[in-house]
DNA sequence: TAGCAAATGCAATACTATTGCATTACCGCA
DNA sequence: TGCGGTAATGCAATAGTATTGCATTTGCTA
């Protein structure tokens, strides 16, 4: 199933409403490889003759976060969609300098390593935000 | 030593000019446990009857960036001051969600790891970004 | 299809970040 | 210690990013 129906599926099944806005969004984020942010999207809208509020966009991708539909990508500040929407879980990234593709993947053993240290050091972890940065295969 | 001696000798030592701005922003940041923003170190400077362009602000922790004397905490949108100037290689952060404090911390295994893993993936890292996010004791 | 609550759009505003250029002040050298 | 050259700063302007409140619209249920 596509990545925008299942969306779809999960907003409706938690009394979310299908807007028009939530759509686009989510059509957007679908048809980017590397992190979009709020104003790319409110551009490549408007590239269909279409319009969407910034605002709107802002709060759509914050509800599509809390959901784990899209991921924020803090180093490139944008937002992509989730690439591994079954499997819950700690999600990595491994993001390209050059020309921000995006690949995802998840490790229990790293994750579990990681609480391990984290707790350790007396800290009880949450959330684990991991981001590589290097050169994909095409930019080598 | 102190981390502003010792930033103010490497300053130095790499030809960088030691001047007020430049101890200032250092002295902010040694004086915090929780990230800082350039506006927060504006701040800071301000309550002490002194003034910082905030230009000026963001050129400086640009360079110390650089010179591996601060990190940006990008989950907080803030920098700390590096807390193991020794430790080359890839550092990790805890941060409490709750009231910012960090602890730093490096680890080469799991370093090695993801390194492995996303060159399986077909991808050449570089630099790997890792911010936990949880409750630190205290705030437990 | 009518009504209600959720969601959007708009306006205003605050915060964050960057650039170019004139002026200042740090540092090496006499 | 004082001077000159250059790196660094401050200022002004501007662009980009993010948030809030409120009136209006729209999706969904009955």
């Amino acid at each position: 199933m596509s990545f925008v129906k299942y969306s779809i599926q999960v907003l409706r099944s938690k009394g979310y409403k299908v807007t028009r806005p939530r759509k686009e969004v989510l059509e957007a984020v679908e048809s980017a490889t590397a992190p979009v942010s709020p104003y790319d999207i409110s551009r490549m809208v408007q590239q269909q003759g279409k319009h969407l509020d910034h605002v709107t966009i802002y709060r759509v991708l914050d509800l599509l976060c809390s959901l784990n539909l899209v991921h924020k990508v803090l180093s490139r500040g944008g937002f992509v969609k989730c690439g591994l929407l079954d499997e819950p879980g700690c999600h990595r990234f491994l993001v390209c300098r050059e020309c921000g593709v995006l690949q995802e993947f998840t490790d229990e053993a790293l994750c579990y390593q990681e609480s391990q240290i984290a707790r350790r050091m007396g800290f009880y972890p949450e959330h684990h935000l991991t981001e590589s940065s290097g050169l994909c295969q095409r930019c080598r």
